[in-house]
DNA sequence: TTTTAAATAATAGTATTACTATCTTAAATA
DNA sequence: TATTTAAGATAGTAATACTATTATTTAAAA
């Protein structure tokens, strides 16, 4: 018996639900590998469709274009990511506890989720560093919204903040220290890897450092 | 007689110096509208021709390609920040005065310089906010780096740094803090007009509010 | 079991992008 | 005046981002 995790995505993404058939698993499963191997500017549904063997009209009946299947991907990482802190916080009393460990997980590169089979998180991780914000930093991104496309990061932004209010219910910005976090969990490791000396972190690249610094913020911009 | 501030660039972001030329600085003026307007994955050498009524080939004589333009724009802006900084602190004694002029700098829409001719600082500050992380987001990043293509942002970042040391000398993390100031001025602006639940900004819309969000994580954060 | 519908594979084609190359003309400099 | 240098004009190519068509396979419904 096998457990599954089935995370529900906005279907306006996609032409055709990827998680129904193989070529579309393959096609999800195939380009978190190629977009993390290529960088997204040179990632192309060609390339996708030769890597998984099949043809590039193939992968245009799932995707309109590689935008959609970028932020389908992120999308579903921001909801796998909200899961897993509900998940892990669960059975946590203290709201400092939580918040410790929302920061950790935000900024911990995660190991595979057997749960999820074809996907592999810890590729995604990277992925959400190097390429996350590019899912929103377009032209297009008010239309996007529109479309609910970015409702996955604002719910995770939501569960955030709903922690740093059970912290300390007067704290006046829950939403934007949650985005702050969020983003610098990522930003943060990416500096620490390319260009270091935006950051304070030794040579030895540890993630612990990054929590260390988000701890540091987060619990004396709050007062705690 | 005319004051004209002259800002020094990395030459090897370019082929041939774009400041020495009317073509040059017609290339640079018109890319930072044309940026503005279509977005930089839109943007092409051939549109930016066409908009200055020169050959695309013309605008290759001067840039190798779009990215290393767009890091030399954004290394401009870095630049002149930099200079506006320490211009507009240095008759301040009180290190937290200085540190929130940091801050109001970084987060607010500056008026058009006038001593800088063909550069429109407040359309820049919009390209920074929608398009500057894409300068470093790439694959090249480390390649980048070498060619010391981010130095002019490292200089901000330590300008930046010292002041937050001035502040508190034992704060542990001031190029991290300072990098989060820069980034978040910027990212928060642009939560706040197209993603707003993502910040607790009224719809005001109004750039006073991230200020205020920013100075009081800073200085909660290094406890003044 | 047969029919038929749906998904996929195979192939071709187009407009645009991201360049490179070459040749000519104009202007500045020696 | 001769000569370098920048700019304009034009052409060409490989790759990208698609759309369209037809044939073949697979799976579901009759």
């Amino acid at each position: 018996m096998k457990l599954a995790l089935q995370i529900n995505m906005n279907p306006s993404l996609y032409l055709r639900d990827p998680e129904g058939t193989d070529l579309g698993k393959n096609i999800i499963k195939h380009s978190i590998q190629l977009i993390h191997d290529t960088g997204f500017e040179a990632f192309t549904f060609k390339k996708l469709a030769e890597s998984i063997g099949t043809t590039e009209a193939g992968v245009y009946r799932y995707f309109e274009n590689k935008h959609k299947l970028l932020v389908y991907i992120i999308s579903w990482y921001w909801r796998w990511l909200d899961f897993q802190i509900g998940y892990q916080t669960k059975n946590l009393t203290n709201p400092i506890s939580k918040l410790k460990k929302v920061i950790t997980i935000l900024a911990t590169t995660v190991e595979d989720d057997l749960m999820t089979g074809h996907v592999d998180e810890s590729i995604l991780h990277q992925i959400l560093i190097s390429e996350g914000s590019k899912a929103f930093l377009t032209k297009q991104v008010n239309q996007d919204n529109k479309q609910e496309y970015f409702k996955p990061y604002k719910d995770l932004c939501n569960t955030v903040g709903e922690i740093i209010l059970e912290c300390n219910p007067k704290y006046k910005y829950p939403h934007s220290l949650s985005s702050t976090i969020i983003e610098m969990a990522h930003l943060q490791n990416f500096f620490m890897n390319h260009l270091p000396s935006l950051t304070d972190f030794s040579k030895s690249k540890n993630e612990s450092e990054i929590i260390n610094y988000l701890e540091d913020l987060v619990f004396n911009t709050i007062r705690i």
